[in-house]
DNA sequence: TCATTTTTGTTAATCAAATCACATTTACAG
DNA sequence: CTGTAAATGTGATTTGATTAACAAAAATGA
């Protein structure tokens, strides 16, 4: 199948940013083929589902022989942007957004938070790992000069949707909430939530009952 | 239905935690009743996903009438054992996992992290929000007087495997994971991947592609 | 060079989840 | 008390993802 032949499932595309790290380790520790049954023992996913996700992105691979992972890598960075700095914007800047901004993705360079803001005059103008917090109202400015792809947001339930708004105004389509609680957007723009409570209460309630 | 009569499917618990705080706040708000059309715009859930949901746990609403709000959150609450405390461990007490620590779930007074672990010398002994940072090799001790339901490890990548085989060891059975990598264990052990960076990836590939 | 072995890519089968459609039940107004 | 409207619970269907099975392709070794 040649690319883009056909709309790529949502699962496959989940799993892109595993393959791509897994591929890079692989790549760095000296290895240069892999067949998908060796590939599927590391990640634990059943090879025939690598294989079709590989073939949503063209014919990756030869029978007989694997897959090249330098060529992989190049396929899948290609899609992913890897070479391309994404950058974003971090809303919030409590005990969790100053956790996120002090990391920065810094094992993931083509991933950065390069402006924050958040509502607490205190400490506005404080810097973090060499960005600035600003006051929200900051943003809408800054996106003229800054290439912001987007926006992670720990604003707590009750302010959220209030941001989240500003935000769409500004243009941002694809949000990452830490608050649990769904927002309103148009159709156009992406919000996805990680809640970390959540994810603890189904963590136990499915080795309960799962 | 009658309850437990079939396996619940694992989608309809992973909604339990989301319906349960809704209508805990519903309540809060003074609110009796509720149907499932309603439920569904807040929390932007089909209607009919809802309603079968609820139905795999015993007959809940009424014909004409919806549901009694009260009385879902008595039956929910059950099954999310709210009333008991979830004790959980945490291990990695580093930008992360300090965050965690102070946050400690608090608007969730059912979870609670009561004991903490780190593997450098430096900061052992440290207090964060009342509890003691210790040696990993601890844990084992302390599971014997404290009632410890789950793990969250913000260890990174290349010490996991080994930490995660001291947890199985010592019969931890729900493992929260801040690393991709995915970790070896037995049938019987749950573990949960909570990676932000894929989580961002994903975010902004989506938005591209999906 | 040729036979054997390996491994892919994909069609078909399976499985799980979401949604549709509606019979049944109940509330409530008159 | 009765008829109408409203809402549930669930078989049937659809959708989407995973897995099995295998034909075709390529590598490797004799």
């Amino acid at each position: 199948m040649t690319p883009q032949n056909k709309k790529i499932p949502r699962m496959s595309l989940e799993r892109l940013p595993i393959y791509y790290r897994t591929l890079c380790n692989l790549a760095d520790d000296g290895y240069q083929r892999i067949k998908s049954a060796q590939l599927g023992k590391i990640i634990q996913i059943e090879p025939t589902t690598i294989r079709r996700d590989f073939s949503y992105f063209g014919d990756l691979g030869k029978s007989g022989y694997g897959y090249d992972i330098g060529h992989l890598i190049e396929i899948f960075g290609m899609i992913l942007e890897v070479n391309e700095t994404q950058g974003l914007a971090l809303i919030g800047v409590g005990n969790l957004g100053r956790a996120l901004l002090i990391n920065n993705f810094r094992r993931n360079p083509n991933l950065e938070i390069i402006t924050a803001y958040d509502a607490d005059p205190a400490i506005i103008g404080e810097t973090i790992n060499d960005v600035i917090i600003q006051p929200l109202a900051d943003l809408q400015a800054d996106l003229s000069t800054k290439q912001i792809k987007g926006v992670i947001s720990t604003v707590p339930s009750h302010a959220l949707q209030l941001v989240v708004d500003y935000l769409v105004e500004c243009g941002i389509t694809s949000i990452l909430s830490f608050a649990p609680e769904p927002v309103n957007v148009p159709e156009s723009v992406h919000v996805r939530y990680l809640d970390l409570t959540t994810e603890v209460q189904n963590l136990l309630l499915l080795a309960e009952l799962g």
